[in-house]
RNA sequence: UGGGGUGUGGCCAAGUGGUAAGGCAUCGGUUUUUGGUGCCGACAUUCGGGGGUUCGAAUCCCUCCACCCCAG
């Protein structure tokens, strides 16, 4: 049988890189690929991409793979950035990560690479995929399951996650045991395409902003102004700029009238849901019953804990902290992710 | 220009003779793919101004200034 032709996502860090390095040792027909997604050149400001599309061009070499560029700037600025915007002018707090996973990686990526001739693509994620259905990485720590629950059960079939059973400290090892060239690089962190901008001053530029009012809930009076209540979301503390006894947190606003709603009461009732309404669910595999006992993740990190779904209303067995509109609850049953639903 | 009160870093606030707590905010770092949270660190040579007493004062005295409240 001929060997499986495998495209590689290759973003110039430690992960993909190891990726691409397990899957050529695997037998695998490798090619590299970077993709080159929409990023904001501002000047004076370093744009980082150049950096990494040269790093994994590096370790492509190293491997004695071969290297593509594949360029999604198009797709990515209206499906991730645009939305995003969007997303933000409505009040609500978007996860555009979840979204790259959506509509770039395992669509555009998926597409583009099956077109050129691949069988199947990789990635460095966290995760693990079995006929299908994706499953928890076995770094607990590492899992990164909650951006990836968007992907359809289709183009998992076609998709290899290395990694998945592997550790962070483990990757690292493997990595420099190979001497792959980015075996000792940074993890990456924040947006993408923001980069060190702050995702205020991002905002800042395709939005005019109005100062408006911060109103304390428990004194229905105005403690400050805000320079803009898109820059807040909930739960958030920082950048209000009040001072004076104990910290403000956001637990509301109104983007009509530009108002932004704090409390000093950090048992607030706004802050802490213990049920919520998802929208746009996607489930990979099936649906699970009504009713049925599931664990359910809430940010990138949280723990999983206790829910139930009962028709689009996720019921948490313990309340959850700053549940902000626009950002994802991610079902699990077990090692198993489900799908999930935006709040 | 009658009586009372207050004035400590951007804000709140300890400290009443012994050489400026703490909190908030802000800034930086960190939590190893979102927003946010949390965590760590930095942040008043100076206590409304000016004199004086004292070995030594934000703390005592004098005086000026500012603000608040009550009265009229």
């Amino acid at each position: 049988m001929s060997t499986v032709k495998v495209y590689v996502g290759m973003s110039g860090g430690v992960d993909s890189s190891l990726t691409a390095a397990l899957l050529v040792e695997q037998g695998y027909d490798v090619t590299g690929v970077y993709m080159k997604n929409w990023t904001q050149d501002l000047p004076g400001m370093k744009c980082p991409w150049a950096d990494d599309l040269a790093d994994a061009k590096r370790v492509a070499v190293q491997l004695g793979i071969d290297f593509k560029v594949f360029d999604f700037q198009n797709g990515y600025k209206q499906k991730v950035v645009d939305y995003m915007i969007d997303e933000y002018k409505n009040g609500r707090t978007p996860n555009p990560d979840i979204m790259c996973n959506q509509e770039v990686k395992f669509k555009l990526f998926l597409d583009a690479a099956l077109e050129d001739g691949a069988d199947m693509i990789a990635t460095g994620h966290y995760a693990q995929v079995q006929d299908g259905v994706l499953k928890r990485a076995i770094d607990d720590n590492k899992d990164q399951t909650y951006f990836l629950y968007r992907i359809t059960h289709e183009a998992l079939q076609k998709t290899l996650f290395p990694l998945g059973a592997m550790t962070k400290p483990e990757v690292r090892a493997e990595a420099e045991k190979r001497n792959l060239f980015t075996a000792s690089k940074k993890e990456s962190m924040g947006i993408c395409f923001v980069g060190s901008v702050g995702i205020r001053e991002f905002l800042g530029q395709y939005i005019t902003t109005e100062p408006g009012e911060i109103i304390d809930t428990q004194t229905k009076k105005s403690v400050g102004q805000h320079d803009g209540a898109i820059f807040f979301t909930l739960g958030q503390r920082h950048g209000l700029n009040v001072g004076g006894g104990l910290p403000y947190y956001v637990v509301g606003k109104d983007m009509d009238k530009n108002e932004v709603y704090v409390t000093r009461d950090l048992n607030d009732k706004e802050l802490w849901r213990k049920q919520v309404e998802l929208s746009s669910l996607h489930w990979i595999d099936q649906k699970p019953a009504d009713g049925q006992k599931l664990q359910v993740r809430m940010r990138h990190r949280a723990s999983l804990i206790d829910a139930k779904l009962k028709g689009s209303t996720l019921i948490l067995g313990e309340p959850q902290r700053a549940i902000a509109a626009g950002q994802s609850a991610v079902l699990y049953d077990g090692q198993v992710v489900l799908g999930g639903g935006i709040i």
